[in-house]
DNA sequence: AGTCTAATTGACCAGTTGGATAGTTATCTA
DNA sequence: TAGATAACTATCCAACTGGTCAATTAGACT
């Protein structure tokens, strides 16, 4: 999935020194930089907004390294979204096993959630644009497992032991993932409706959602 | 804020007949028929991916249509915003007397904001747009009161009183909203993900999300 | 040093899009 | 019936946007 890395750094040295010595003409770095201002380009407006020359623009070089990177603004898309997506989605494959117990496990896949995202907190806003716009046409493309899948899973196995309370599973799979992932989409809002003291994207206040979060859907939940 | 109605029938004959029976050729249900189609095209596709080309075709007229009623994209998009957040928006300050039960006045907020959202289906999307694409700013334009407040307030008095537990009232308040809304959001998706018997937005499937959110956010919340 | 590969650039293009405008026609009033 | 108002249409335009392409140049290898 990732290809050919370190293409560049075949002779005797070390070659990380290089790569990052290396200001331009360098194949990874640029396709890094490119990734990573697409990356937040997306998230914020969404393929269809999303615009090419600002993303090259923000990666500092020109919209012609684009197409001759990813060929075009859909696969640079769908490079983006794979890259965000994947470590999220596949870590979370690991809490499927029918073996652990259900509330450790519901607590385990809720603690990676809030975890992958306050390290990325547009994420969420991706997904959003994703499903929205695109109805998870990329999404579904790309072939992840899905998250809900995983919840629900843990979910139904655990209100048969009865350590859940009655639900519908299905429900509260979306529900919880709500519960984590609006408050990264509403972030630039409460920055001007929460009091002065309190911003939404420092470490303390993304360390007390994830708290708080982990509280309200784990009491939702416990029977 | 809602404007001059009817001014089209003040002829002797009671007007509702014939404002049905005139296809075109009338004010109000023009601007009606636009601003209908807006919502729709503002929710699929947020304000800078929407194009009024397709809005005219959807709402039947000319795109000159939209220039005549509205003046401008911008301007439509804050007209139609209006229109779909009004109605939550004010609804909500009665809520927010300090005289009622906290228990059942979140319950009755947050019943109110799944009734709404499960009418329009449409409407968290527009929100969601507008904070991330455009930071919130024809919202803080429009002036609307902030529903965290609201359910902020109730949560602080409710745990004043010993009636909800430790939280954080701010962000809780934000996770309650997110538990609500996010289902609407991802519901195309589900759609594919859900076993096939499950539409996410028929009126049973919206009707078990009121439930299961509901639960989930009161369970989370009281002592 | 010389050569080859590929990273990089900048100018350019065709299709789209928000918006303006001049003209047409239905309806209401006097 | 005549005129005035405004709903409505068709056409056009300038700016923008995704994408192309030929030319340039920095590094890698011999």
């Amino acid at each position: 999935m990732t290809g050919e890395l370190n293409r560049t750094m075949s002779s005797h040295i070390a070659g990380e020194l290089k790569t990052i010595a290396t200001h331009g003409r360098n194949r990874d770095v640029t396709r890094g930089a490119i990734l990573a201002a697409a990356e937040q380009e997306f998230a914020r407006h969404g393929l269809e907004a999303a615009r090419t020359e600002e993303i090259a623009k923000q990666s500092g070089v020109t919209k012609g390294m684009i197409y001759h990177y990813f060929g075009s603004k859909e696969k640079l898309y769908e490079s983006a979204l794979e890259q965000v997506l994947a470590p999220l989605l596949v870590s979370l494959q690991q809490f499927a096993t029918p073996e652990s117990e259900p509330g450790a496990a519901l607590k385990a896949v809720v603690e990676r959630i809030l975890q992958l995202t306050g390290e990325k907190p547009g994420v969420p806003a991706m997904l959003f644009f994703e499903v929205i716009q695109n109805r998870g046409a990329y999404y579904t493309k790309a072939g992840f497992p899905s998250l809900y899948h995983v919840l629900a899973t843990i979910l139904k196995r655990g209100q048969k032991k009865g350590v859940f309370r009655r639900l519908d599973a299905w429900h509260t799979a979306v529900n919880i993932v709500g519960a984590c992932c609006f408050y990264y989409c509403t972030a630039q809002r409460l920055q001007s409706v929460w009091p002065g003291d309190r911003k939404p994207l420092s470490t303390e206040m993304i360390e007390r959602h994830s708290e708080e979060a982990l509280s309200l859907i784990m009491r939702g939940v416990l029977a």
